[in-house]
DNA sequence: ACTAACGCAGACAACGATGTCTGACTTCAG
DNA sequence: CTGAAGTCAGACATCGTTGTCTGCGTTAGT
């Protein structure tokens, strides 16, 4: 989050100026808004909501892939942030995921539907491969949990953060067809994974 | 799956040919398939595999929209009479449940990129009422199991459906990705719902 | 203050897609 | 057999989008 402002390699002629800083966030908080409202919002859309003329994007990015990219890896490097920040490796297992869970879940409400738009546009390996950042901070808590006997050890890994995520989409999914409330959700959400992943 | 041959209703003046028939199955099986191997094929695309020219789409499906449509009914349909076939209201609740899974599942590996297209193009409430007709199947054996007393009852059935629906197409989606095999895949499933619903 | 970087405005070409239409040909049904 | 339904072949207009370019202002760094 705390970008530097002087550039740290003199070798690089690059230099960019703040103002162009300040657009590159315009645009990709802009990207974010506007494709949560839509799933293929066009670059005219959303060069009006950041205040920037659609040529400006391209300078930039030099393709829309790019920029849906960018956006990607953005919203992904933010919620990993924030599952790291909750410190996975802290504290009994059970306590640990649930606590793990809940900041990665809050986190997470900022990009609702995103995640729709790279199903469409990502193979199902690629799309994982983006999440890796998240999952990885998963990883060790979830085989930690196995080696002290109250995680279920009859499973792979990989399968259980796979639950893990599908059961986290699932309830901001249920939420935004307002089948349940958001404290209800959050609820229904640690209780089931730790049913399913917790051999109970 | 048994199409009638003579229509039904002679007070509708619309007769259709075998011939037409004949053309609207072509164009669906093509559509299926194509938007399987990529998430928005073009009419074009789409006729060319049907073995049909361009226009001859537009005589059946009036938009592009509509025929999507169709075929997601269509293969709806086909996975909701599987999971009837299969009887949900007959056994112990655990016993059919696990039955049931697994009819649904193999008729669902038919489709399995197509709901990437309408998570895209539909909203989350949308795409539930599409999925109706199968998720319909399950709320009596939910509701029965937890009467019964094995299957928890803290959650709401309309949760419970959305975890079993999540971790069907998680199961779907971590073979197309390579991670886990097919036999190895419809097992975790299982495995995975019964300790997320049945109380453990 | 000077200069390079940047943004704006607007135009442009190219592309692919959807949806429509016409006329001739083929196939089905009674 | 005959007429109607259906398909084919191909053209067509239209539309939205992406990506590029130029000339002219504006802003930021030193």
């Amino acid at each position: 989050m705390a970008r530097q402002t002087t550039p740290r390699e003199p070798s690089a002629p690059r230099r960019r100026r703040a103002d162009a800083e300040r657009s590159v966030a315009a645009i990709l908080d802009a990207a974010l808004e506007a494709l949560a409202s839509d799933s293929d919002s066009s670059m005219s859309e959303i060069a009006r909501r950041a205040g920037v003329v659609r040529a400006t994007i391209y300078v930039h990015f030099p393709t829309r892939e790019s920029l849906l990219d960018a956006v990607m890896e953005r919203a992904v490097g933010d919620v990993a942030e924030a599952t790291r920040g909750a410190e996975p490796e802290r504290g009994e297992p059970r306590e640990a995921l649930e606590r793990v869970l809940r900041a990665t879940w809050r986190e997470l409400g900022r990009f609702q539907n995103l995640l729709a738009i790279n199903i469409a546009r990502l193979s199902a390996a690629e799309l994982h491969r983006r999440h890796l950042p998240v999952l990885m901070q998963f990883e060790p808590l979830i085989e930690r949990g196995q080696k002290a006997g109250v995680f279920r050890s009859d499973l792979p890994v990989s399968w259980q953060l796979a639950v893990i995520r599908a059961i986290v989409h699932t309830a901001s999914n249920e939420i935004q067809a307002d089948r349940i409330s958001e404290a209800d959700a959050e609820t229904a959400m640690i209780s089931t994974i730790m049913a399913a992943i917790g051999g109970g």
